[in-house]
DNA sequence: GATCATAGTCGTCTTCCTGACGATAAACAC
DNA sequence: GTGTTTATCGTCAGGAAGACGACTATGATC
């Protein structure tokens, strides 16, 4: 209510990424080394201030391309481009998220698909892809062994409130295709549905619902045999964002 | 990446609230009338600046309570009482969207049941609810034949997104009973619905649905008469948030 | 009190979708 | 050719939803 410009607490706003992507069947997010107090030297999500005469989305979108080379794509050109789908996830604002003052941070997701190795300012050993448990495990040891420290900030909850959008969202909308290549078979699709969510597909099952859903899939006439067996159809997205019904997400 | 707390564009940061109950068959929302420029006289959500100490949730539920009364009601806490349902909706920063200067709004989605009259400040003249159609229109005739002024700022695009969050989240929730009291009938939940969503459905086969659905809803014991007909049965909200499957609304 | 209007509740039938799974097809490796 | 892999088509049973008939229990009206 009180409108007043003059009088109002200092804020600093910042937008952090949850860029995920699918490599060797599994979900995995892009992870920045930090290279400054606090939490140097800990992985956190990429991220950054919002400009003075930036929108939130233009500033997510920009860190995008500095952290990833990635365009963003905007939701409401349906061309699909080499462009990754960017939406805002959710905004974190404890007043001791950052230790050193108030940060309130809009956080967005990104979905892209698979990547060359990332760099970050140039540097590729302070960027990588990561599989999304491997940075929400607290305190354990990773693939290769070595002990794993938590995310810096608060960025654990925010991986995990952007794995979990990714995961609800394919079950409802045709956002899957985004982790895929501009023309893709039905069984690297049924891959991205079984990475996200953890769970093997009936392969039959999965072609009827996907072909069978209108404006999901468009096949280019192409065949491909990257997967080795039978040679596959090569589809694109189609324009229908919504799945109606929705793909199923089995039970535990 | 440069986090140097020092050089920060200065941000202010709001919580606006797009506050939705049903009254008279009709989805209606809180609209407060604003004193001062810009935007004097015009209607505008209910809002305020958050506070140097205070979490983004805490503002939102301090806003809540001074401009309804109503008591947050936090997600993880099953126990239904008065309180409303309050969730994070979306982040709202175009450079622009404040003719002064530079704010950021983190906008907040409540649900509450039908309530007496509002008061903004102890002033009722200044707030009312009022239809989202009504409050949507640009520059049309209210039902009293009123012109209709556009709301503040970018609010139409806030409740707008507000609508649709709730009328896409009682498909696969229980989210509809925050609009119910604690007791209701599967007639007056129907009717949330029909509400919400606009449309009419079919009374047997909502029953089946809602009943027929474990732990959506709790049968108290009692009955009721105050919709006239035959009495109703008394239900309360069960323990479960999720529907699955989920309540499916009607096409067109 | 009989009749009517209103709202609630129980069933039935058909249709659609899904999960389980058999069968065939077309490539490659040996 | 044989075996392996992946893709694709088909069949069948079970469950959920839309359409809708039938019955029940109130209050209102004549």
């Amino acid at each position: 209510m009180p409108y007043d410009p003059s009088a109002f607490p200092p804020f600093a706003v910042t937008v952090d990424l949850v860029v995920l992507t699918v490599r060797r069947h599994a979900l995995c997010a892009l992870a920045i080394r930090r290279g400054e107090p606090p939490f140097q030297g800990r992985w956190a999500l990429p991220g950054g201030f919002v400009r003075a005469d930036e929108d939130l989305s233009q500033a997510a979108a920009r860190e995008l391309v500095e952290e990833t080379g990635l365009c963003a794509h905007d939701p409401s050109v349906p061309a699909q481009d080499n462009g990754a789908h960017l939406e805002q996830l959710a905004t974190y604002g404890d007043p001791k998220r950052d230790p050193r003052m108030r940060v309130v941070s809009v956080a967005h997701l990104a979905l892209a698909p698979d990547l060359p190795a990332p760099r970050a300012g140039g540097d590729a050993s302070n960027a990588r892809w990561a599989p999304v448990e491997e940075l929400l495990q607290q305190g354990g040891y990773g693939r290769d062994g070595e002990p794993v420290a938590p995310l810096a900030f608060d960025h654990a909850q925010i991986l995990s409130d952007g794995v979990e959008r990714a995961r609800s969202k394919i079950e409802y909308s045709s956002l899957a295709t985004a982790f895929c290549p501009s023309e893709f078979t039905v069984g690297e699709l049924r891959r991205v549905y079984e990475a996200v969510w953890g769970v093997a597909l009936d392969p039959r099952n999965f072609h009827r619902k996907v072909t069978g859903t209108p404006g999901f899939l468009v096949p280019t006439g192409g065949t491909t045999t990257r997967q080795g067996g039978r040679p596959a159809q090569l589809f694109r997205a189609g324009g229908a964002t919504l799945l109606n019904p929705p793909m199923l997400r089995p039970e535990v």
